[in-house]
DNA sequence: CAGTGGTCTAGACCACTGG
DNA sequence: CAGTGGTCTAGACCACTGG
């Protein structure tokens, strides 16, 4: 009847994080001194820590400790992390560039797959992203006014668009596709690539709740990057 | 250094069950004779037999016994869709050429992806695939010939090397990576595109319950396809 | 160095299953 | 009933991390 004992500190461990008293990078108490703290031994306070590490909710590490895990990101392979996150997880220097910030009168297609009509004033900025001393991505994204009033004013070489974008309407959907391209000279030379170099293009369209907030196209040199995934069935 | 008892435990488990000795159903050994057999405690036994039944591989019940468990049948959350699906969902022909298909010794990379030693035998094939009158698809595929004995004696035209593999063992996992490349003239020209033109690749690996299934890279014209997907936060 | 998690032992009592 | 897996103890030695 009475549930075992590991159960019972698991249930108090996830209690303490989802009640965020424990956030993710916290550490949690060690098996000795969960041991101590119910009255246990070492081999059942440690079966708790491990099983929820086995679930994700704790990260353990030999000589350091058990810590509580950032919250579960996206399952799917596309997922649609940031830039400067990935170059800054590589250990490497993320800069970005601003080439181009204004507003500007919709055309028909921009203005279609915002959901606005033609020439309504939209949002348009071309940023060049650098990795180190090398140009990663060329991002060009056309946003709409009502989910991001500020963006002319923002100093994108300190935020990035996609973090300001999701600080004021957190995102909800995104469509996003991926295709091999070459790119016009005007990228190519931005990107530091010869001609006829090959790119990964990625055209993504982002909603909030309450509506599209912006279309992006992001340009990768093909020899400096892809896009990896990790897939469960 | 060396391995964990209990690994050496689970390692001699799978094997008789990889090897058909013990089949689905069979009743393995419990903890207490499988303690005895490898001079080790209970609790050490009894971890291995654990972990196997949370792999998927046991099925353990209380007063009875831990069971060979049934192949474990593939999810809905269908991410890997394959080409011939895909082509006809569009209500266009699909057709596959088999340009190569043969048994070869692992070169070191590939053995090393498909967790072989070098020079084991592995299969190989090689697939053109068409829609309608235009190829989409080049396909190479190195098979670990444990999940797919009778690879080479498939007729790939009427069932893909896809479909033939997952029948045999379900998949549970993928690895899978995207980049735009320029292929090499003898692809091109199976691909029907012009010198340079950029293509996406993919590669990939996927598991089954009991390893590597297979590596396989997969080739389409930058012109002619994209990898869509929309994404639910 | 003290503290952490990783492995392992040799016991124990229990709830459960089949015969 | 004898055998199974489920829980648990109080120890032990180890590899690893940071200061």
């Amino acid at each position: 009847m009475g549930k075992p004992r590991y159960t019972r500190i698991k249930e108090h461990i996830i209690r303490r994080i989802d009640t965020s008293r424990w956030k993710a990078g916290d550490r949690v108490p060690s098996e000795n001194a969960l041991a101590t703290e119910f009255g246990v031994s070492r081999m059942t306070a440690r079966r708790a820590l491990q099983e929820l590490g086995e679930e994700g909710l704790l990260v353990r590490t030999q000589g350091l400790g058990s810590f509580v895990a950032d919250a579960r990101p996206m399952s799917s392979m596309l997922t649609v992390r940031s830039i400067d996150e990935e170059i800054t997880a590589r250990g490497h220097q993320h800069r970005a560039e601003v080439l181009l910030l204004e507003a500007v009168p919709a055309e028909r297609t921009n203005a279609l797959l915002l959901g606005l009509g033609e020439g309504a004033e939209i949002f348009h900025s071309i940023l060049l992203h650098w990795e180190n001393t090398l140009p990663l991505q060329y991002e060009e994204r056309f946003v709409n006014p009502r989910f991001g009033p500020e963006y002319l004013s923002q100093d994108f070489t300190v935020t990035t668009p996609s973090h300001y974008l999701s600080s004021i309407s957190p995102l909800t959907e995104a469509d996003q596709s991926i295709e091999a391209v070459t790119v016009d000279s005007e990228i190519g030379r931005a990107l530091q690539i010869k001609r006829g170099e090959p790119c990964l293009k990625l055209n993504r369209r982002t909603w909030c709740q309450r509506g599209i907030v912006n279309i992006s196209t992001l340009i990768y040199p093909g020899s400096r990057y892809r896009i990896g995934g990790h897939l469960n069935f």
